[in-house]
DNA sequence: CTGGATCCAAGCCGATACTG
DNA sequence: CAGTATCGGCTTGGATCCAG
């Protein structure tokens, strides 16, 4: 447990508090709605549709919006068949992937610690 | 790279299926000011107003507000010095610790892709 | 210094309707 | 099926003021 490793430049922090377009990123990216579909596309290809019965709870316009967000930082590729009705795909690419880990790592971080945020809430009272 | 190894349960993104609880707190934890707030708490304990300045562009209610919910759900612990004028100093616990790693997985991702966002972007255009 | 409360504007987000 | 556009409510969040 005392073992922090982590592969971040020396010190991480700095990251935020310097460079503007990280924390633009950073700011876009850090939501619940990027994580779940993240989350969901880590496991694998989905359409718009799949995706939507996925992600319990999101609306169709934050679907998109969220998407194309994740698409311009190149995070997600659309691809589109040119079938009728349309068939859109949504992927994960190198990079998507990598960051899934770490939404990985906080799903997990959830799950091991669910009892005890319980606890703390209730003590927590109001 | 091709390496994913992750520690949650065999399918982490049934938790955010099923369990309401967890995607409660997913949604609350899962949003920048509390994710920098992690992150700069990870480096050392901090009062209320160095918090203020280290985050850079937060409001005094945004502080406060994300600083109840961490507190909240036990990622954060707050200390008081009975003083005058008083000191509060914040901590995080070992949750929020555990957590931080997972931030600075995050940092670290920026770090490394952003280069690669940035022609993503461009190439999005509009 | 810390932090609660209030007021008010900005923008988020859901619902709906409409294209290809 | 996938996606855009528009509208309106309602939440969010910043500014300000007050208290301990």
């Amino acid at each position: 447990m005392g073992t922090k490793q982590y592969t971040g430049a020396p010190e991480d922090a700095d990251l935020m508090r310097a460079d503007s377009l990280a924390r633009e990123i950073f700011s876009d990216i850090a939501n619940k709605w990027a994580f779940l579909i993240i989350e969901f596309l880590g496991e694998r290809t989905l359409r718009f549709s799949e995706l939507r019965n996925e992600v319990e709870g999101i609306s169709h316009k934050m679907l998109t919006q969220n998407l194309r967000m994740l698409e311009r930082n190149g995070l997600v590729e659309r691809t589109v068949h040119p079938t009728v009705p349309p068939r859109v795909e949504y992927t994960l690419t190198e990079p998507g992937q990598a960051l899934r880990a770490t939404v990985d790592g906080m799903c997990g971080w959830t799950h091991k610690y669910l009892g005890r945020i319980e606890d703390s809430r209730r003590r927590f009272g109001a």
